[in-house]
DNA sequence: ACGCTTCTATGACAGTCGTCATGGACGGGG
DNA sequence: CCCCGTCCATGACGACTGTCATAGAAGCGT
């Protein structure tokens, strides 16, 4: 049922998702959202939102190459197969649910937080496994993690997945730079 | 009006924002939205797009300086002002359009891909001008605008500018290196 | 003064949303 | 057997949404 919150909030963001939706995307009793969600709508989609985040993670954590611009193309491989195969019906959750759900103070806010971090963590960790010095992880990460949401996006308005490979590309060299500096 | 209706749109999303609350931001008399957009909603938020995309692209025309780090520094800096000034509540609208209307085959799908595309072409020709060689300027600028669009991702669910600064620090040299090449 | 176009005001419509309340099924311990 | 906690089903509620229809105000040339 979160995945099929996680989905549906891919596709369409987190306040054009009915509950109804849901229910009926996963298959379930409706009755039984309130049963196992008596937080509601936030609820769910907050732990959709954290389940991605670790999805994500689990992600970066497989990866069994040795140069960080290898660690880049993994993550952005997934992307640009699904992009295509789904015909760029689905983004990243987290953008997703940043882009109508993080203004003020929503209950929200937290969870895509921490999905976010979860994710930039693991990131750091494989980034440290690979030979990038302390101080440099943090910051290539945050640049790893621009760039991918970024082009993502501009592949989903594109209908196009070269940006992906662009991207992987161009920023490779500057990437593994990075472990003998 | 379609400037509120940005404004909405880059804090709320496409669909979470209201036309009543687009016409009371407005101070607008909501029998006027009517009149002057007989297209409904899905015409106001086009022209808004159409809007923002132009305005983007201005800006990135005013760039006055020699090099492509100088350029992407002067993207970034309007956005770091903003985000922190305003409290990180708005976003960008392209991002915040794709992120919710983006599938399928919404009435939105060619504005939002229009206004990218006047953003983009802006850009090139920036860095034609800056002595970026053809064939490598769309390559940069699709690389520019991914880490722009992912850094203020990041920024804005943080509540935190460093990414923005981050990007534009080490992505800097790369882009300059472009020149030569 | 009149008619006409342009603009504004407001109420109503059908639809959807998230949430809640009530009531029925099922199944294991007293 | 009966009771009771877990789970499912369904209808209703109030609060929205976008859109439309009708009616009034303002300006203006004739």
């Amino acid at each position: 049922m979160v995945y099929s919150a996680a989905q549906l909030v891919r596709e369409r963001g987190v306040t054009a998702t009915g509950i109804r939706d849901v229910v009926e995307r996963a298959a379930a009793p409706r009755g039984s959202f309130q049963h196992y969600f008596p937080g509601g709508k936030d609820q769910l989609v907050s732990e959709a939102l954290l389940w991605s985040g670790d999805f994500a993670a689990r992600w970066v954590a497989e990866y069994a190459g040795t140069t960080p611009s290898g660690l880049f193309a993994h993550l952005a491989a997934p992307w640009e197969r699904e992009l295509a195969a789904r015909e760029f019906q689905r983004g990243c959750p987290v953008m997703a649910a940043a882009a109508d759900a993080c203004a003020g103070d929503s209950a929200l806010t937290g969870p895509i937080r921490a999905a976010l971090d979860r994710w930039e963590d693991a990131i750091v960790a494989a980034l440290g496994r690979l030979g990038v010095p302390a101080g440099a992880d943090r910051r290539l990460a945050t640049l790893m993690l621009s760039t991918l949401e970024g082009a993502i996006l501009l592949a989903r308005v594109r209908r196009d997945v070269r940006p992906l490979g662009t991207v992987v590309a161009d920023l490779g060299p500057l990437l593994d730079a990075a472990v003998r500096a």
